[in-house]
RNA sequence: GGCGGCGUAGCCAAGUGGUAAGGCAGAGGUCUGCAAAACCUUUAUUCAUCGGUUCGAUUCCGAUCGCCGCCUCCA
């Protein structure tokens, strides 16, 4: 039984969908005005494989992750460069998209763009303005927090405490209440993007963006909504106010968010000289598929510290992983099973299992791969090893990496036939007991990206 | 100022009221023509510091120091 960490009640519970087989979920997904760095896909690998392991578990999942495609930001980015909303958007969500692509997060089965979503944003807030709950003020909609008792119930964050501090809102919106937030903005600047609403001419505040599509596909009330911790107060404090306002049902069952990351230990920041973005990396020689190890190797709901040491660690890990399987993919063993092996392929999944049900507790999950990496490995160097284990072994790699999602395919690719025919001359040498030249040969082809090992079934390539 | 999280070996980290998973890096060994890969052994008498509770604390409580987050449409 999947357990999860709910930010509603702070608790670990076990996981149920609504409705039967069927997982609804919603993510909050980029605002697409800059490239992502490293934190944002720390969430989104985090959300993959929260998406992937429900799929393992047997559930049919929804999963819905919006884009973010109009913000101060946006138009200011795209007033300077004099470019259209659509123009400016669409350039980061390719990026944005190729970038996800190289970390193999799959695809949500919706993604939804808020500037197509306009009439539904319009939708709810007629339905919070019948239930009593927004003011106009200044050409803008506002959603009157007073008029919401629960507000807080996720953030915990208490309405009158925080306003003494040090920090005031400086929201250049006129609201009634400092807590109140805004539906929908009236313009402010020439050539700002707007559509007519019954509210006025404006464009939609950030919060009710994610209300109108989350229900929009994912119906008025439904199962986990993940976002990082950032989003707590008061970006989802928010969306359970409009939703729960406008609807009276309860919106979301599981809240979950991942924690920050911080690189060399310290927030990422550009005068900082610590801010990555996933190409930034790529470009330095890191391969995507380590990137997306490290950022799922320590549990969502820890901070991860996220340093280049342990970007190469991770490309070492993987590189011992795929070696694991090209082992076993690669022996040739009898026919039969060997009833220790099939039991630590049992206990190997179980204990992946075990850790994943534990709030996607990866750090657990991945011991499990190693241990089961270890003794499958002792059982192949003691020949206790037939068919049926390889099959097995076999199976259950792929079904972990199914939810990982690091190992990649298997490598299939042939030889050209001169380095066919050098490994062949090597060989020859090496039976002659040549060794100067059969080192040589071996150097070459090293230099040419391809390593050669020697083994009991032959001599074994792969590329660098 | 309010609220919350964290501090475990060189690095990344899991974890529990009963004596420290896993990975990377390092060292030694087996195997190999030599390598590589793999395997075995090894690397924290100790879990930021100081107190307290307890038969016993890294795990609970308090204080101190340090890092991080939210309280400003930042994952």
């Amino acid at each position: 039984m999947l357990r999860l960490k709910n930010t509603l009640t702070r608790t670990l519970e076990d996981f149920k969908p609504l409705e039967g087989n069927r997982v609804r979920m919603y993510a909050c997904g980029p605002t697409v005005y800059d490239y992502g760095h490293i934190g944002n896909f720390r969430t989104f690998v985090a959300v993959d494989v929260l998406r992937r392991y429900l799929k393992h578990l047997g559930y049919e999942v929804m999963h819905v992750m919006n884009i973010t495609d109009v913000d101060d930001k946006i138009i200011r980015n795209m007033l300077a460069e004099r470019k259209s909303l659509r123009e400016y958007t669409d350039f980061f969500l390719s990026e944005f998209l190729k970038d996800s692509e190289s970390l193999n997060i799959e695809k949500p089965e919706v993604m939804p763009r808020a500037i197509d979503h306009i009439p539904e944003m319009i939708e709810i807030m007629k339905r919070l303005q019948a239930a009593g709950h927004t003011y106009a003020s200044d050409g803008s909609l506002y959603f009157a927090i007073a008029t919401f008792p629960d507000y807080g119930k996720l953030s915990g964050v208490k309405i009158e405490g925080n306003i003494a501090g040090a920090r005031v809102d400086v929201d250049e919106y006129e609201k009634a209440d400092a807590r109140d937030f805004v539906l929908w903005k009236g313009p402010k600047e020439e050539g700002e993007p707007r559509w007519p609403s019954p509210f006025g001419e404006g464009r939609p505040g950030w919060h009710l963006e994610c209300s109108a599509m989350s229900m929009r596909y994912l119906g008025e009330s439904f199962d986990i909504h993940c976002g990082g911790v950032d989003l707590i107060f008061p970006h989802h404090e928010n969306e359970i106010a409009q939703s729960e306002g406008a609807t009276g049902k309860r919106f979301v069952g599981f809240w979950v968010h991942s924690e920050f990351l911080l690189v060399e230990g310290e927030k990422m920041s550009k005068s900082k000289g610590n801010f990555y973005t996933v190409r930034m990396l790529i470009e330095r020689g890191f391969s995507p598929a380590a990137i997306r190890y490290l950022l799922l190797s320590v549990p969502y709901s820890t901070q991860l510290n996220f340093t280049l040491e342990g970007l190469r660690g991770a490309e070492s890990s993987l590189e011992k992983l795929r070696e694991f399987r090209r082992r076993v993919s690669d022996y040739e063993a009898a026919e039969g099973a060997t009833p220790r092996v099939q039991d630590t392929i049992a206990r190997a999944r179980e204990a992946f299992e075990s850790g994943m049900n534990d709030d996607l507790n990866t750090s657990k999950a991945l011991a499990a791969l190693f241990e089961f990496r270890r003794d499958i490995n002792s059982a192949i160097d003691a020949k206790e090893f037939s068919q049926d284990d390889r099959r097995g072994v076999l199976d259950l790699l792929s079904r972990i990496d199914s939810v990982l999602g690091v190992l990649g395919e298997e490598q299939t690719e042939m030889l050209e036939p001169e380095v066919e025919a050098k490994i062949e001359e090597r060989n020859t040498a090496r039976r002659n007991r040549d060794f100067a030249r059969a080192d040589q040969i071996r150097s070459e082809l090293a230099g040419r990206g391809i390593i050669l090992e020697d083994t009991p079934q032959g001599t074994k390539w792969k590329r660098k």
